[in-house]
DNA sequence: CAAAAAGTATCGCTACTCCGAACAAATATG
DNA sequence: CATATTTGTTCGGAGTAGCGATACTTTTTG
């Protein structure tokens, strides 16, 4: 019954301890809409919403927005890749990024 | 008359040389919609619909909302760029590692 | 235990999302 | 030029986000 977005506000909630009216006061919602998005489906939310709860909790936006369960580990090998990426100029980096498109085409 | 939000799109969709109809087909929107998100006052878009335009044109979705200039779109293209390479799956990360060796050697 | 707090659930309402389709402006093509 | 095509603008309306009110159940606390 309960959606991804639904279980991560829930699970990054308790994690803080606060209580759905507390969560709500923080990201200025309303007690009943904060537990309609734990556990209603389908829940729609604005990004605006989105945005203040992400902030709130300590996440970004895309994370709860993401309708994967996106486990993420992290990987040294990745971090340092993106680490070295960073420093790249803008034209290189823009070259990598197409390339990682165009990669991404065939699923 | 335009707002953030509706300037960070209009910027981006022209950078990668779309037309509404272009954008609007790609992130599952419509070209009316996709007007009144870059024109008129205040937007207040679906946190899905953010979601998908943000994958589309290649930044956070977090960047988007952020009502402040806080976050610079050069990051938010990092960011993104990166959670999509660490969805790749092993062999190509491989290949987009080793493309980042071979073009960082010059300079 | 009793009281207070937290969670569950529904309803009515207003304002806004998002669309399709028609219209206007701009630009391509002959 | 004319006009075909592509792009951008506008509008009406169906459906829904999100609130406050209210009421009930469960959990916490003293």
């Amino acid at each position: 019954m309960a959606t991804p977005l639904g279980e991560k506000i829930r699970d990054l909630r308790k994690a803080k301890g606060y209580t759905l009216d507390r969560l709500a006061e923080l990201s200025d919602s309303s007690k009943s809409y904060i537990w309609e998005l734990e556990n209603k489906n389908p829940p729609r939310p604005s990004a605006e919403k989105i945005g203040k709860i992400a902030a709130v909790l300590g996440v970004t936006a895309d994370y709860l927005i993401d309708p994967t369960d996106a486990i993420k580990v992290e990987d040294a090998t990745d971090n340092a890749f993106f680490r070295k990426y960073r420093e790249m100029d803008p034209t290189t980096k823009e070259k990598i990024r197409r390339m990682l498109d165009v990669l991404g085409d065939d699923e």
